[in-house]
DNA sequence: ACTTCAGGTAAATTCGAAAATAACATATAT
DNA sequence: ATATATGTTATTTTCGAATTTACCTGAAGT
């Protein structure tokens, strides 16, 4: 993320990444090789390096000597994937409540404002700038734990947050106005320190999210997450 | 883990793993391709496939343009590490004490079983199976969390479980016979699905080792993980 | 003495082609 | 008609070579 990696593999990495969850390239969907090298404009090798890469993260399947393909979804899956953040950005909301500095409460503030002037821009109903709203949905959830002391946390966190994220975008409606509400519920809680009530509210947020992308995918989802 | 891959690319995959996970391959040394390519018999196209895959993974790092390294260690990874298998661990422990029927019951006490005959060996000072025992507690601790019914759980704890060892076996002694008790008393504990005890057991059996690992490499840690 | 720049060497990155394997369609036998 | 065998095509896997980039050494300048 810090460095500005020109190589053709990181480039194509975060291409495909970013297809993958954005569901320009369908869950399920055959990756050939060929075709991939002429989208990506890279040859096998490096496009293999990627594919790799993604499959160890689990955006991608790879069985052996079947080629790859786009990790497929499943109610299963999404209950499993919203059960882990809450665990993990949960608990890492705990530590960095309890550690966070004042230069880790300024950029917290600083990523809600931004957070909140594009999500009024969305309830006006400006559907231009999707992909930065969720990026600046993102950067505050992030901003809430990154004093949390754990690279690795952080990093597992990261991986969790994307797949979500890949339901998240299956669906074309979005809740707004809630979860607007539920960040400034958020960010004023952490604000205050209270540990418990933001781990509460993260949960409700995620819990919510969840049952809205179910509900629009038509899925009867078990609660085994808790 | 099910497919039995004869490709070269898997081969070399779980070999390095292994060598890095068990030291061979020395924290922090420099991977360079054209010796790995002596040493696995393999192309460099599929040493950078499997390299990348480790890297995503966290045991290897890979800096644009620099090659790769084994990753580093410290004292502040190593607790991390710890912290999330705790975290990790316990949760998957919790959920599958609340989903495990008899079959898996019997798959645990198998496990325990030849874990325990293999403890008794080593105790009686046989060294040369270690490897072999390193695999029988995994295959413990696994067998208590897999009846968690989330694979993505399962697949996140493998990973750090792995970093884990790797600290573990970077120490020459181990303390064997209060491990060797902590494995029956958690046994116990899930057979009863006493998952408070169990939960318990288990952080103290984790914080257990990491403090014996950290006593051994003269690190002074803080506990940041609870 | 310290920094900056250039040249040469070693290494990583990227590519396209060769080998191995799977997928498919057709034909033959039960 | 179904199942098995066979040959053909498409795709993946693997490799060695070409390109690009970093690293090291020593000279020139401040």
């Amino acid at each position: 993320m810090n460095d500005a990696n020109t190589t053709v593999g990181s480039t194509v990495y975060h291409q495909i990444k970013h297809d993958i969850i954005f569901g320009e390239l369908a869950p399920g969907a055959k990756l050939k090789l060929n075709a991939l090298k002429e989208r990506y404009a890279a040859s096998l090798s490096t496009l293999r390096e990627t594919l790799n890469r993604l499959a160890s993260e689990g955006f991608v399947d790879a069985p052996a000597q079947r080629g790859f393909f786009v990790r497929d979804v499943s109610p299963e899956d999404l209950s499993e994937i919203a059960g882990l953040r809450i665990l993990l950005e949960c608990h890492a909301l705990e530590l960095s409540l309890a550690n966070g500095d004042t230069e880790w409460e300024s950029n917290l503030v600083a990523a809600h404002h931004k957070l909140s002037r594009m999500e009024k821009k969305m309830l006006l109903g400006d559907k231009s700038s999707k992909e930065t709203w969720k990026r600046y949905d993102w950067e505050f959830h992030l901003a809430t734990i990154q004093a949390c002391r754990s690279q690795n946390l952080l990093d597992l966190h990261s991986i969790i947050y994307d797949k979500y994220l890949r339901y998240q975008n299956l669906v074309l409606t979005h809740r707004g106005e809630i979860a607007s509400q539920e960040h400034a519920d958020l960010l004023d809680a952490a604000i205050f320190r209270d540990a418990d009530r933001a781990k509460d509210l993260l949960k409700k947020h995620i819990i919510g999210g969840l049952a809205h992308t179910s509900d629009a995918m038509d899925w009867k989802m078990v609660d085994t997450y808790a």
